[in-house]
DNA sequence: TATGTATGAATGAATG
DNA sequence: CATTCATTCATACATA
């Protein structure tokens, strides 16, 4: 194959980095996906850039591209995504039983890690990517399809909520 | 036990959120992985997911994701330029005009355009009231210009051999 | 306890 | 569109 990356000579020449859609870009782009539109015709992909593009750089690529992935991956839904375990022997669940049955909504709510001020690293995927609930409750015709949520791995006890898809794109 | 809900006290519980194979199913991945055997094909995946059952909480996610580092990894072990080879243990850092970010406060992106922080509201007290330095910080340097392309950015950087015209594929 | 390292997971981009 | 690759992020774990 061809290395996009480094070149042959060793030296970068600049470090590339991935487009990061903003928060308001994803927003945007979520809510479009739930539109139940698939993949958006090439015009569409020019309009939704060109919105896009007052929200942050980016290219007709980076929308299709979000576009592809989004759809490959929202098969996976929330998939389980991590267990936890350590050893073999008899597993200790230690979480409450009072928690368990959270909708996936709330999970992005109030149930985020060590909420001190002092080293929140605002950079967690389940809220920039989830904060468009509050302009979704605006739209008429956005239904909350809890189906692409951001696909936590959910803590022991709240995953049985999801019909555990065993896919994770890949053909048998 | 803990309550997970009560995160505002600023103290994680026994939040175990990242899959930890246990030694027993590490020596197992580890040999299958040896056998040659690249990708495993989803199948394959159950197959291991089950044996590895056995031997502690683990999905299929986790085995698809182990092998996908791992060999990702491996193959990432192979650095060091002939010709002259900077120090560089492990400065997995972009030598672009990046910001002092000494401290864990890793933002999601180093290029993107302040999102504002009307577009950041959320009605959760917790969130919102931590959101503040956000609005301070969120800009701290709108993208200098220095690498941005022309108007396309799939390829941050110099690669005009990416430079896909108009078409990714797609009709119109 | 603070810092560094190893590695599971998320995701943009590339390939088939 | 299905899969895979590459890069990055977050965190478990080791160390000082």
């Amino acid at each position: 194959y061809c290395d996009p990356l480094m070149a042959s000579a060793g030296h970068k020449i600049t470090a590339r980095q991935r487009w990061t859609p903003t928060p308001v870009q994803l927003q945007i782009l979520e809510r479009i996906f739930d539109q139940g539109t698939g993949t958006p015709s090439k015009q569409k992909i020019k309009e939704i850039t060109s919105e896009l593009s007052q929200h942050g750089q980016i290219s007709e690529t980076n929308v299709y591209n979000w576009f592809q992935n989004r759809r490959a991956r929202s098969k996976r839904k929330q998939l389980g995504s991590s267990s936890n375990n350590a050893e073999s022997e008899h597993e200790t669940e230690v979480e409450s039983p009072n928690e368990k049955k959270t909708k996936p909504e709330n999970l992005l709510s109030q149930h985020n890690p060590a909420p001190r001020a002092e080293d929140l690293c605002f950079q967690n995927p389940e809220i920039s990517s989830d904060l468009h609930f509050l302009s979704v409750m605006s739209n008429p015709n956005a239904y909350s399809g809890d189906e692409h949520l951001s696909g936590k791995m959910g803590m022991p006890g709240s995953y049985d909520i999801y019909d555990q898809a065993d896919d994770y794109g890949m053909a048998e």
